[in-house]
DNA sequence: TTGCAATTGACACTCAGTTTCAATAGCATC
DNA sequence: GATGCTATTGAAACTGAGTGTCAATTGCAA
């Protein structure tokens, strides 16, 4: 799966005119690493041999190419997650931290209620969904 | 408007045990002014005479109070909003930066979905909304 | 192999928010 | 109205997140 990723991305990189780096490989790799999500210094210090300013470009770059996505915590920080292909959400558990992504056909209809009433075009959205997991429940 | 709203919050601190102090009064009357969202820069610098920990301090409190609520700006910056008293959501005009609130029922249904799907027992939600609004559109 | 533009790294900077702690000031009580 | 206790405040230094600059490096097409 590793491969997979890292040649897709490959691709994905020369067919939009961008190199194919040392620190960019790189830092791919040390991102699968760090787990279902992760804050940009996770990343500066589990790379300490990419310059810091380098680290957010990329995620910048991966960020335009819908490789990584953002993820905005409970208490609104910001933290980084390598996305899924297709346009999802984010499910957080506020007890354990864990992320997954969810999808829905419903929440399209909320994006049409809301031009038909407001006169809006909607172009781009960010939902996060704050809850407790199936394995924090049973815990307690 | 501006005078209900102070007795209002004003019995809101009280009920809660909290100090109605000078500070918290200006920084209320210095957000009112600074129209639909602020950053949280903007009221230190509107409010020089009130320390900027304050100011972190009070907007902390007024978004646990519900009297403030964060924004998520297009790019992933914070910014601040006087909320009103229902459950909202935002949308923001990617154009204009304008930002306005809408509510939604068919939200519920996306949670329950979720709920059904997952296990995870739902508790909070952030939706922000990017679109064009009306006048932005007319315009070009 | 060469050449050039894209990319990088070091570093200093900004912006957002927190911590600490002594000084101040609400507010309940007398 | 004065008193006293505790919540609150302000100054200042600090952390964390992200950006801008610019000379040096390096993919990659020719």
């Amino acid at each position: 799966m590793s491969t997979v990723t890292a040649d897709a991305i490959e691709r994905l990189l020369a067919r939009r005119g961008y190199r194919l780096t040392g620190p960019r490989r790189h830092l791919l790799e040390v991102m699968e690493g760090l787990g279902d999500h992760f804050a940009a210094d996770d990343v500066v210090n589990a790379a300490p041999e990419v310059g810091r300013a380098t680290v957010f470009r990329t995620l910048r770059l991966l960020q335009e190419l819908g490789v990584v996505c953002q993820v905005v915590l409970d208490q609104g920080a910001l933290a980084y997650r390598l996305a899924p292909e297709e346009h999802h959400h984010h499910l957080l558990c506020v007890e354990c931290g864990a992320v997954q992504d969810f999808s829905s056909d419903a929440l399209e209809a909320v994006f049409a209620e809301v031009e038909a009433r407001t006169g809006y075009a909607v172009e781009a959205h960010r939902l996060e969904v704050y809850g407790r997991c199936p394995d924090c429940r049973a815990r307690e």
